[in-house]
Parts: structure tokens; C-alpha cells; sequence
DNA sequence: AACTTACTGAAACATGCATTCCATTTAGAC
DNA sequence: GTCTAAATGGAATGCATGTTTCAGTAAGTT
């Protein structure tokens, strides 16, 4: 969709592209300060070019990171079609967590600054989570006494948080997964058909 | 160590201690720029005087964030001599879901500034929370197939993104509880020598 | 090749912030 | 009441950062 203006002097469309290129890579390493400076520096280009390139910085970043997630939603889904729900979720959240992991610094750009476009892929991230959770909910994989909505909510919060983690490390990563799908599941009070176990019951909140 | 310093004259005392409860203050309002000015402005004072109060605004931030968190420590300690510590766990948790979520400003702070003091807080109160992870191990509460520190680690992440969710609202913490209560019990797959506390002595780390 | 104009980038500018200076004020001792 | 040193706060400083300017450069057209 991106190189389409044909307004556009060819150069101006390579250090574009260069200059988003360079944005996602600060985006991706822990120890960059993600400032225009830094960003023209690494794409080999003036600082001015940076900021002319999206009408500045803030929506330069909005068109580095939404273009980071556009790939995650559509994973989301092939993974949803591909496998059974409860399956491409525990799969997608672990490659989720991978990804956010390795862009920490985004995290704190989305925080900081508006970022409309990166919004719009993060909430068709949270309805592809809710699809999941949809129908994992309908083949009884998942706990049904909770709201739907409330579930993928709970789960990309969490998710979020396990991957900013300092400590995160894969093995913890996959101990959230385990604690996280098995407090997910029917639990024995609240699920008719669920297998013989007696753990002392969990009262309604 | 607090108001101790007998060379300190009086009125230095009073501004170092509205200082403090400014910040305090500011860390708690969701809207508040925590800046110098700000803060000076909040305690009647020059933004001079707020700068020297604790040598520097880091150190500042750090004392009021200390001084913050050291009572939830003591309350998680209270909340696990007083009750059952799955009990004290889900109570305490509740209770600092409620508070980080009060202190929205807070983390923010924490996050881009180096804060000793209130480091050690936070160690404190995640070593609480590890007492009550351990105590609820050894009653067969909950699940001992994962690390203690691993599971306090887990909680204290996810409560804390819970907390800091844009959407925090008291449903979703009940709901989150729920979630991570159920997830963190014994399941019936992995915990069939947990029913009665008969269990050698296995907790090495 | 000449020409037009979009594009570039170093430097100037603007902004928001913590910190420091210093003339003035005030607490505390006598 | 007088004196002195500590404390104050408004202004000045320094710094980091995003943005704009403008003289120069090079892409695209003829």
C-alpha cells in the first residue's frame, strides 16, 4: 500500500522507506533512545528528511509501529484457521510475547506519544485474541462464566506485562502460558462435563 | 531517618515535608505532569526548594515512591499472619491492584528514573509476596509443579499490568483474580500428591 | 544539455525540563 | 532588638529534543 504517490521524487521514496526501516530497527533495540537524531543517523539521511518524511515524528512512528503489528494480526488469523482455537492462541501468545520482547522500546513509544493507525492494528490484534477466545469458548475449551470481551482483554494485558518483563526469559514466558490457560479453562465448579476432580470450590467474586 | 537532621532549621523541615506530600500527591493524580514546577507549585514553594529538599529530583521521586510502597509491605505482611495465605495472597492483591491503579503517574516514574530506595520496596514487597506463595505451596493451595519465585514473579507482572490497564476497572480485576487464582491451583494433570500435606519435603529452592 | 522544481541537510529556532545563582528573607542564638 | 547563617525563590543557565528555515543539490522533463 505504501509506495504508491506518484508525486513522489524517487529519492525522496528511498529515504522514506530508509527512514522507516531505521525507525523500526531503534524500535527493536532495547538500548536506543528513539530520538530523530538517532533515527536520521542510522538511516543516513538529515534530521529535517526524518521529520518531513510522515509530517513528523509522531506519526512517523505511528507508521513504523503499525506496520510492526500488521503482520502479528494476520498471523493471528491464519493461526485461528489453521488449528484448533485453544491451540492458536497459546501459540500466537507465545510468539506474541517473543515479539514484544524484542521490541521493548516500542512499548514505551506507544505509551508516550498518539498513535492512531498503531491503535487501530492493536485493537484488530485484541479482536483477533477475541475471535480466538470466541471459539475456543464454543468447543468448551475455555471458561464461559467469564465475559468474552473481559477474557481477551485479561489476556492481552497480562500477555503485555509478562513481555516487558525485565526478567523475561522464555522459560518464564511458558510458566505464564501454563498458569494463564489453565486458569482459563472450565474450571470444576462452574463446568457440568468436566472430569472427576474435587478441588474445594471457588466462590463467585 | 526520616525528619531526624538537628542542623535542618524548622521551616526547612515544614517545606521538605509539603515537598514530599506534593509529590506524593501528584504521583497519585492520573493527569499530573510530575515536573519540578508542578510540584513546587502543589507545595506552596520555589521550584528551588524542591530541587534541594532531597538533592535533586530523582531523589525525590525515589523517597516519596518509597515511603509509598513501605506500608503495602507491612499490609502484606499483617494480611499473611492474619488469615490463610491463599487467602492473604488474593485479599493483598486485590488491594495493590487498587493502589497501583490509584498511582497510575507512579509507574511511569518508576520506569524512567532510577530509584534505589523505592527499589528496595519493591524488592520487599515481592519477597511478601513469596512468603505468601510459599505458605500456600506447603497447604497444598496452590500448584507446586512451577518455581515459587517463578510464580511470584508471574503474579506481581500481571497484577501490575492489570492495575496499569487503561480499562481497570474493578469487574476486570475480579475477573483477573479469578483467572489467575484458578490457573495457579493444583491442577488435576499435574498435582495428584497434593491433597493432604503428606508430601515429603520437596521445596528446595 | 539546459531547465525547473522537488528534495535535502546543517544550522537556527522553539520548547520543556532540571538545575544553579544570588539577592533577599527569615529562623534561631545572643 | 540585633546579628548571623541558613533557607528561599525568581531569574538565569544548561541540556535534550522536535521542528523550521533556506541555500544548495539533484531528479525528472524538454
Amino acid at each position: 500500500m505504501s509506495t504508491a504517490n506518484p508525486r513522489l521524487r524517487a529519492d525522496a521514496v528511498r529515504n522514506r522507506q530508509r527512514t522507516l526501516e531505521a525507525t523500526r530497527a531503534l524500535l527493536a533495540d532495547p538500548d536506543a533512545t528513539v530520538t530523530v537524531e538517532a533515527i536520521a543517523t542510522k538511516a543516513g539521511v538529515g534530521a529535517a528528511t526524518v521529520v518531513r518524511a510522515f509530517g513528523g515524528k509522531e506519526a512517523l512512528i505511528d507508521a513504523a509501529v503499525s506496520g510492526l503489528l500488521a503482520p502479528l494480526v494476520q498471523r493471528a488469523r491464519d493461526l485461528l484457521s489453521d488449528m484448533a482455537p485453544e491451540e492458536a492462541l497459546r501459540t500466537f501468545l507465545l510468539e506474541l510475547i517473543a515479539f514484544q520482547a524484542a521490541h521493548h522500546a516500542m512499548n514505551a513509544q506507544v505509551e508516550t506519544l498518539d498513535l492512531p493507525a498503531a491503535e487501530v492494528e492493536q485493537t484488530r490484534l485484541q479482536q483477533a485474541i477475541l475471535a480466538m477466545v470466541s471459539q475456543a469458548r464454543e468447543t468448551g475449551a475455555i471458561r464461559t462464566d467469564l465475559d468474552a470481551t473481559v477474557t481477551m482483554t485479561l489476556i492481552s494485558e497480562c500477555t503485555y506485562a509478562i513481555a516487558r518483563s525485565r526478567a523475561t526469559s522464555s522459560e518464564l514466558a511458558a510458566n505464564y502460558l501454563t498458569v494463564l490457560m489453565d486458569g482459563l479453562r472450565p474450571q470444576t465448579s462452574d463446568a457440568p462435563p468436566a472430569k472427576a476432580s474435587s478441588s474445594p470450590g471457588s466462590r463467585s467474586s
